[in-house]
DNA sequence: TTTTGAGTTGTTCGA
DNA sequence: GTCGAACAACTCAAA
């Protein structure tokens, strides 16, 4: 067995149970170095936004806490990976990379050309999906571009049973020297707009685990149902966790089967919320096989549809200032919290698309920045779906009006209570559509439109119908 | 090669 | 209030 140290870097995988990666490595013997690099660079236009460098300064945390009680060190880095490593290689004599893979267009040709340079051993390995993208083609060996074959195809396929954590952690050689975690300067001060994130969530692999054990104990029986509830926290929030790697979707999936082996009752829920992590793969899968989807249409006769360039519009949108209550509570959901509910990012991106004609591209944009759990597959595709330029589109009439989705969805009102205070007195009847209320309603309820809430920068009705007319122009009838 | 059934999450209108 | 139909045409994936 060599001495020479192995290099384990880690990227989209926090964690140290089922890293297949680490897990190689520890099996070699060798001493470790436990490497992060923070890479500003390498991404020109996607570089991690805002709200996500808070839950990367906590999970890398919570991370090195985690290797440390095993005997380990995690070692910080900034820069750009094809300087760092050789220059780490060349100073501590290591003799193998292993790293598990990530599938941004960037980060693939940063690791290609890693593996074509290095001189050492470099291994890479699936940590970070049931199946790799390569792994689910058609009977033709083609990508998948709908949905519901690519996971009938997937669920044929064996997954691996996920890997135990190691027991212990070899010490590096000798000492690497590391960056302080806090000299990067991830956590927003002046004003710490994070603060609020704080109460919402607990970044790092025990956090993850603990909210997966909450939704198997608590919400998976229901869920087929329940998460379409806007208020409540009826899903399971796994979605920053996977997003960084605290948890890997096989150990989700083998803990929901396992529940399910106790308790059959729970298999109905267990088959719905595996299809949304179907979904998370489904969108990696588009992203690799076609790597202009965070920037171009998909389907190209997009490219001329009549956008609106609308700046007071799109600022109304993203400060939650709209005067449609599920929309504006939903975009304040995300600016407290850093996430925002599954139906209410449907309801606000149809909103921005539908409503207001603005890009679909400046919404990803905005959720890029202000979501904790930011994917640039999850975020690209699901923009595209919502405008119908995507694969496995929406068909051109479903625009979601927001007062039915509130009603259907925050019957109660509680989700708009909870995020626009103004509105709190508002009875159920008008809480979602406050402009119809009868004045003495609205004064009883401590409520002046255009003072206490806008009145609604569209009209619904007119501009559905203006969407409907821009899509028909660029259908191959118009 | 051609055919066939199907395609995450909706809304509106009229009976 | 409830319910079914209409809302385009097209593409996908497998038979």
């Amino acid at each position: 067995m060599s001495d020479a140290p192995a290099i384990v870097w880690f990227r989209q995988d926090l964690r140290l149970a089922d890293n297949p990666a680490l897990a190689a490595a520890v099996a070699t013997k060798r001493p470790l170095i436990l490497l992060y690099i923070l890479d500003d660079e390498t991404p020109e236009r996607w570089r991690i936004g805002g709200a996500s460098r808070w839950w990367l300064h906590k999970g890398l945390e919570a991370l090195g806490r985690d290797i440390a009680k095993k005997g380990g060190v995690l070692a910080l880095r900034r820069g750009v990976p094809a300087e760092i490593l050789p220059e780490l290689i060349a100073a501590s004599g290591a003799g193998a990379v292993y790293w598990n893979r990530c599938y941004e267009p960037y980060a693939i040709a940063r690791d290609k050309a890693l593996k074509e340079s290095l001189a050492i051993e470099v291994k890479s390995f699936n940590g970070a999906l049931m199946h790799e993208p390569w792994e689910v083609k058609t009977k033709t060996g083609e990508p998948y571009k709908v949905f519901t074959p690519y996971w009938r195809a997937a669920l044929q396929l064996e997954t691996r049973a996920p890997l135990p954590a190691p027991r212990k952690l070899p010490a590096p050689p000798t000492t690497i020297s590391s960056d302080a975690l806090g000299d990067w300067g991830l956590l927003p001060t002046k004003p710490n707009w994070a603060k609020t994130f704080e109460p919402e969530w607990t970044p790092g692999e025990a956090g993850a685990a603990k909210a997966l054990a909450d939704f198997i104990e608590h919400k998976v029986q229901a869920y087929p149902e329940s998460r379409d509830m806007l208020a409540g926290h009826p899903t399971s929030r796994l979605s920053p966790h996977l997003h960084f790697g605290e948890i890997s979707p096989i150990q989700v999936r083998a803990a929901v089967d396992g529940a399910v082996a106790h308790q059959p009752n729970l298999q109905r829920g267990v088959d719905k919320f595996l299809s949304e992590l179907g979904w998370r793969e489904f969108s990696t899968n588009l992203l690799f096989n076609w790597p202009t989807l965070p920037d171009a249409n998909w389907r190209e006769q997009f490219n001329a549809f009549p956008w609106r360039d609308d700046e007071a519009a799109l600022e109304a949108w993203r400060r939650g200032r709209t005067g449609y209550p599920v929309v504006d509570a939903a975009m304040r959901e995300l600016w407290v919290t850093g996430t925002m509910h599954n139906r209410a990012r449907m309801i606000t991106a149809s909103f921005l698309i539908k409503h207001l004609l603005i890009d679909w591209r400046r919404g990803e944009e905005w959720f890029w920045d202000t979501l904790l759990d930011a994917d640039l597959a999850n975020n690209a595709a699901s923009w595209q779906w919502v405008a119908g330029s995507g694969a496995d589109a929406a068909p051109y009439f479903r625009i979601f009006n927001p007062v039915t989705q509130g009603e259907r969805y925050d019957a109660d009102g509680s989700y708009v209570r909870r995020w626009l205070p103004a509105l709190a007195k508002l009875q159920d009847e008008w809480i979602h559509r406050p402009w119809d209320a009868p004045p003495e309603v609205l004064r009883a309820a401590g409520v002046e439109l255009g003072r206490d809430y806008p009145r609604p920068i569209v009209d619904h009705a007119a501009a559905r119908a203006r969407a409907l007319a821009a899509l028909a122009e660029i259908s191959s009838g118009g």
